[in-house]
DNA sequence: TTGTTTCCCATCAAGTCCCATGTTATCCCA
DNA sequence: TGGGATAACATGGGACTTGATGGGAAACAA
């Protein structure tokens, strides 16, 4: 599972250290590095190991052929994504249209989420964290978080 | 899996270098080249390795032999399609009607959609790179992506 | 011959690999 | 428990290989 949140340093070539623990995720797969590409919801950029888009495939292959909705998804998601191989160190080279697209430069925060992760710009990812929390505190029943006993 | 796009030039001779990830692709196939056919959807090109094209025989063998959308299949796919073998760089030379079809005179972009992938124009596919972004975005959920914590 | 297609070679840029170094975390032993 | 040794990780730069592309020669067809 991807866990924990690290923020590593983006070199003049672009390069970037991908987490330790992340690697350990992915280490032993089909493909050694992670497949990443832009966030159509904003500024950003999602990634995973080849199993989750595996999983993204097989949920696609389930819908007709020439499906509109399928050939929105494929290229929204297989069309922008790409593979990121892991160099003797365990750095992959981000693209200049994802560095751009999620705002890179200097410093690159990697967010874990379970199955998936996110690369962030360290500045907008603590806007969003904000965001998110303060989202999450007041939409708490209408997203069913699990209740604490005291509310806490 | 056939991931990420990529824009390659067209010359004088209608050559075309295909991306390198999509040669390792079908590499070690039957046929060391793509298969690609006019898309009957669109003005762009759609293509494969081989193996591509015999799940979709599979595919309309299951059909009656004279269902009238199984001929039209047939004829549009089977009928349409041309093997386009490798040069020794990694190129195919585009037939001239594809490369009508498609409107590609300079440049070509190169969509991969997992399975399969497709060819286009690069200015006709960016105008529907922002459909097929905006579509996934609003429908997400009819493919169960994983849900962000706090929907943001 | 004339035009078209296929094959081969040269070049340039970009991506990848390799080695070296500093820093941090971990382990072991006194 | 403290200190030192060791291993793991992150980072920087240079060398090299691969990929994309352009042009020309040879083979083929009209």
């Amino acid at each position: 599972m991807f866990l924990s949140t690290t923020i590593n340093g983006v070199d003049a070539k672009g390069r970037v250290s991908v987490p330790a623990d992340f690697r350990a995720v992915v280490r032993g797969g089909p493909f050694d590095g992670i497949i990443v590409w832009p966030s159509f919801d904003g500024p950003y950029l999602e990634g995973g190991g080849q199993a989750l888009l595996e999983r993204y495939q097989a949920l696609i292959e389930e819908m007709d052929p020439y499906d509109d909705a399928r050939i929105a998804f494929e290229r929204a998601i297989f069309g922008a994504a790409r593979p990121l191989a892991f160099d003797a160190n365990g750095r992959v080279t981000l693209p200049k249209d994802f560095a751009e697209h999620a705002g890179l430069d200097a410093k690159a925060t990697f967010v874990g989420l379970g199955s998936r992760f996110e690369i962030w710009s360290p500045e907008r990812f603590e806007d969003h964290k904000a965001n998110a929390q303060a989202f999450a505190r007041d939409n708490k029943r209408a997203l069913k978080l699990p209740a604490r006993p005291g509310g806490v």
